[in-house]
DNA sequence: ATAAACCCCATCAGCTAACCGGGGTATAAT
DNA sequence: ATTATACCCCGGTTAGCTGATGGGGTTTAT
């Protein structure tokens, strides 16, 4: 399963929001763009769909941009991925009866492999990414030297 | 995440393989396709693609068809998974230094998760999955009595 | 020889991801 | 009050993928 550009933008842009929550200051969509290199005007879109979601706000006007809603060890990986790939509702009475016996045990199998991997995506919050992305970079400076 | 359309095909069909295996005999993707309700032409390029990979083999002409090139309990789901929805090679140069310290961390996360999930399908064979359905099929049969 | 079955290649419709653009609306600063 | 800033909403475009279909070959049992 690849990682869809998507997702990985929307990651990127909450990185970034996270980075800054402990000043309380907005941050705009063309800062966030240009510091991780993202097309604007489609962030523009991730952010509106994460803001529906309520995981971050918004600020109108001038001076105005994004916050986080919440603490970033109170956002979960597997919340984002849901907001960002998640708007898929329409499974329409599926779920139910399967059609044939065969077709539902297949779902079975795929569905636990599935939860598998959004109890590891649980696990991680924003705050556990920052920390990471932290280490990675000094770990950077240390090579460097 | 979506099992797709030509995933569940494939498996649906080695389960028809694998219900066959003991007897020996080949089956072919006319009759595969009926039991399973999917269309036979796409079937036979789902099929093509599984004996490229090595997890059947074809015999054709007159009285042809498919067997399983293994026991179903040698074939695990992760390589099923792998033949279908793996022609992905053309990664280029990724993986060795992902741009950013942002994108590298984010991905690490991402591809943990996919291993949870993989390490899933490692542990299911065709074996298995013929069983539980086999077992799912005696508790329909129960309900209705 | 013939028919049954696989083999290969090409094409197509429909959908989605990723992206771009136009015009509207709220808000801070002057 | 006016203006500049920045979000808001809605629509269109393009490339690529998925699921599917069609035509014409080749192998093999009978």
């Amino acid at each position: 399963m690849e990682l869809s550009c998507k997702s990985e933008y929307a990651l990127l842009a909450l990185l970034e929001l996270a980075a800054c929550h402990s000043k309380g200051e907005p941050l705009q969509i063309r800062e966030i763009a240009a510091r991780q290199n993202i097309p604007d005007r489609y962030l523009e879109q991730l952010l509106a769909n994460l803001r529906r979601y309520g995981l971050v706000r918004s600020q109108r006007g001038a001076k105005g941009g994004y916050l986080l809603a919440r603490e970033p060890w109170k956002i979960s990986l597997s919340e984002i991925f849901d907001c960002i790939e998640g708007p898929n509702p329409p499974v329409a009475e599926t779920g139910c009866t399967t059609e044939t016996v065969e077709k539902a045990t297949i779902l079975e199998a795929w569905q636990e492999a599935q939860q598998a991997a959004k109890s590891v995506l649980q696990n991680y919050t924003l705050q556990n990414l920052c920390e990471r992305r932290d280490a990675k970079q000094q770990l950077d400076i240390m090579y460097y030297i």
